[in-house]
DNA sequence: GATGAATGAGTGTTCATTCAT
DNA sequence: CATGAATGAACACTCATTCAT
């Protein structure tokens, strides 16, 4: 489903690695001026190649937004699973889970309101790639929230919707950082917000579980 | 405060009109195609003006940006203290300013989006006044709130990111419409939005009185 | 010969006076942005009518800058003749004839320079125009120093190149004022320039008459 | 303290050569229909380069005005000297270069007069980049009559008015060429002035050291 | 006669993309 | 595989000119 980008060069380790140039130039160009006034060229300046190379290994400028925008939702496809690796815990991995997608967004803020600038600059098939892309991402967090309410630990709320209240919590710090920066920090700001939704989540078994669960953590 | 766009007409209602016609053609072009791949012409046409009229009430393409960007942003300034006329109990004023936000947001939801998107495509100081105009809204909403926290009805909290979280819950519906509408209403989404703010900030007096005048309210 | 410009205003005097206003407006214009750097609103602002009634006067923006040349090229018309009423000695009616060219783009040298810059701006028959009254101011010149020549006072030379010298001479104040105006004045350029010609134009039996006219100027 | 323009590409002898190129078409079409009616479009069709490929040489079309301007100030500055080449007597040198001066200007009438119709076109630097080359020019003839008046052979006058007269003299020919054409040849002209000018500035020493190596270079 | 809003053709300039070397 | 010169389509913006009022 994830759409590809064609090369015309073949070896794959070198297509790997030029892109990697490519993409870091370009991410760090987008987050400057945005993308529509980042030329190719400079770009390529930026990447230390030249313009026309770009060309074998994209076949648009668009091309290289899209190889940008997926690098960015692989991060986050990547580093959740990350680390509820060995979180076995419903509620924990629940937390675990926000707290991590917190914080790639606050590592990479400007990765993500590019995200949320630019998907709509592609073509209709790679908008649908990142759009499917997050939507993986989602259903992590939606797996953990489901857990939560088949263990008995959350209320049995609209589940999806959920999920996405917490996508807005983490991409929230992106999207207004600029102003959160002045008189807050991420951590601050993430666990309030899961304070937040534990609150309004959690049942009681929940509490009393994750009460338990709290001390034993801590205890360690 | 807020930066004046030039125009070489002086009849104040004709600029008013014609801007108005400028603004909503290119507001539709713009939530279609982005800013950037939305031609002055474009827009002229949809108008129903000629490309030049446009540069007689505008000095360059991103001045016309700026104008849609002010005007959603005025919309919310408008609407939400609306609401609020004769509204007069702190809880109830709180929860009504969350309503008419998420309704004006849900109202124009590619109005918002666009001012996510767009904003950074501004120059310097029409970037600023918008920010200016969006904290003159928040302004509201932090009003709303520290009245119910110096009547006791909220617990002391962060006011400001409070707000916030309340802008990025009516924010959140434009951002993410496109996914909510398979799934859920502009109104239970707020109503459940609304409903997780409360749990989290109401103290028991605030609940004791809450409950009191929604009694009241229903009574009616 | 000399092309006239149209105006839908039947009113002479009104005409006369409606395209002074515009000539004079657009000559300052042109002389400090040139011809084609001025608008026609800008001349319209200058001369404080609107842009449109200059329309009503004119026919094309090049017809401006036409009449512009024209009062050109008719001060010089007018101005060597007024000079030289009442001078009957040839040499005298040569000296006077120069003395006042020189006077005239002296007091107007930007207008002389518009002259050299944007006649060609002009279509072809007003262009033949412009040239054709060059040439009759011209005329004068060579009236006068063929006057000179059939009096014995001056060489037989080549009258029409003679004359075409002094135009340089007095043009040539205009050309390069910006560099004299640093070392010398009109009148000196003038005095030292007319000196130069009469040495190489006097005949011995013109020197003699010169210097008894001279002698009986200075005696008056 | 020539300003420089600015050339993305690097190669030098290709800079050279495409540029020789675009001011070639450029003067030429400057010389027929100005520098303003001019098209960059036009200029880049007649020198078989596409549009854009101008931009990579040029940054403004005003740089290409300034670089034919420039090429023709560099004619004089080359052309000069190189007939003066060999040249020792003080009188024949001045000869020679009045003689050679007006002889460059008769090869590129049209470059003569579009350097005085058109520099006021350019930037504040490029013109006086411009009159700067100027001012070179003529001082190659101010050091001529300089050596004349050191050796005694012109009488102690102002050598920098003369020198503009002389520059007069030959920019004299482009200026009026068009009339000059129809009664007198470009020698003639010369001649005629070089004589205007020795009659004027030469001491009796001058005649008699000029008949004399007059007569020398005769008898060769 | 006078105004100035409206028109729309025209142009300088940029930049994604190609391709000969 | 890599370069960067060359292309040419696209677009913002200007301004002479018109015409309804």
């Amino acid at each position: 489903m994830v759409s590809q980008v064609y090369s015309s060069v073949d070896d794959v380790e070198l297509v790997e690695r030029r892109r990697q140039q490519v993409v870091a130039a370009a991410a760090e160009l987008y987050g400057r001026n945005g993308f529509h006034k980042t030329t190719v060229k400079e770009i390529a300046q930026l990447a230390g190649v030249s313009a026309g190379l770009i060309y074998s290994y994209v076949k648009t400028k668009e091309d290289v937004l899209f190889l940008v925008l997926r690098s960015v939702l692989e991060s986050y496809a990547r580093e959740i699973p990350k680390a509820l690796e060995g979180v076995t815990d419903p509620v924990q991995r629940f937390c675990t889970a926000v707290r991590a997608y917190c914080e790639v967004v606050g590592a990479k803020p400007d990765a993500t309101l590019l995200a949320y600038r630019e998907t709509k600059s592609l073509g209709r098939e790679q908008q649908a790639a990142i759009k499917e892309m997050e939507l993986e991402t989602n259903q992590l967090l939606i797996q953990c929230i489901d857990d939560c309410v088949v263990a008995g630990y959350f209320r049995r709320i609209n589940v999806e919707l959920a999920a996405y209240r917490l996508v807005l919590l983490a991409h929230g710090w992106a999207l207004k950082a600029w102003r959160f920066k002045e008189f807050t920090t991420l951590e601050e700001y993430t666990e309030e917000g899961l304070d937040l939704f534990l609150n309004a989540l959690m049942t009681p078994a929940g509490w009393q579980h994750y009460l338990g669960t709290a001390r034993e953590v801590a205890g360690k």
